[in-house]
DNA sequence: ACGATGTTGATATTCATTATCGTCAAGGTA
DNA sequence: TACCTTGACGATAATGAATATCAACATCGT
């Protein structure tokens, strides 16, 4: 919260309650949802700021951007030094299933520097059938 | 193209142009810029088409849907046995560099594996600077 | 209190994608 | 050949996510 203020933005109701929601979230929201589920604590806030919000937060490295391919993009908390994960998505189901891969990230940043491109972010994504659609 | 008559589908002009079209480009087309590409060829293809013939060709596995943020979804060709590459994006000058690391795939396997989940498709995206836009 | 500046929600707008529709070409049958 | 069924075609309308606009409202410094 305080790295708001340091980058020049004042916390406005609806800016302080995306990023309440996001924080209890572990994986991915859509903007549509982070919307209404705020509406359905009892709060007015208007898509635009959702939009606006993530928008923000991204910009600061707080939340990361994901398109699993289900029309609209997803958005999810980027916790520093925490958990980092990834998805696997059902093509069946539609169930998405986070993951952690200690040798998939190693693979990703010594590509990278092999490369000489800095990698900011990176996503993988996985599509196929999840082991209770394929029984 | 036999693959088509074998599924039921006739190919009709439209379709075998973004085929065709398709086969010669080696990394990623949007709907839209297959679509001019094909007009500028002199063929009146309607947006609609082009994107009937990469609906048809996802489902048979012959090409590959990818997001990489950038607004519209991207489009590519996969041969069968062939190169099988993943993307870096650069964030300041928006130039898509694909690559193949042999490393990857294989963590990305054993790790479907281990979790009982398919891996019909997977992708990969790398967001950062490139060594261009870094000096 | 007051003005400057940033934030808000509603709504209009843009734009990619999908659905619809009338037309047309290909194949099959007699 | 003539006819008919089926599927593909291009144009365009419809959908829906994301963005831009705008007037009203908060917040902060003075």
């Amino acid at each position: 919260m305080e790295s708001l203020g340091g980058a020049g933005l004042r916390s406005g109701g609806a800016r302080s309650q995306v990023i309440d929601l996001l924080a209890q979230q572990s994986c991915c929201r859509s903007a549509q949802e982070i919307c209404d589920e705020l509406r359905q604590e009892g709060s007015a806030v208007g898509i635009a700021s959702v939009y606006r919000a993530l928008e923000a937060l991204e910009g600061m490295g707080l939340v990361q951007k994901t398109d699993l391919g289900e029309g609209s993009r997803m958005y999810e908390p980027v916790i520093p030094g925490g958990d980092h994960h990834h998805h696997l998505v059902c093509e069946s189901c539609g169930r998405i299933t986070p993951f952690e891969d200690e040798r998939l990230e190693r693979a990703i940043h010594d590509l990278a520097d092999g490369r000489k491109h800095t990698a900011t972010v990176h996503e993988v994504v996985i599509r196929g059938n999840c082991s209770s659609c394929r029984s």
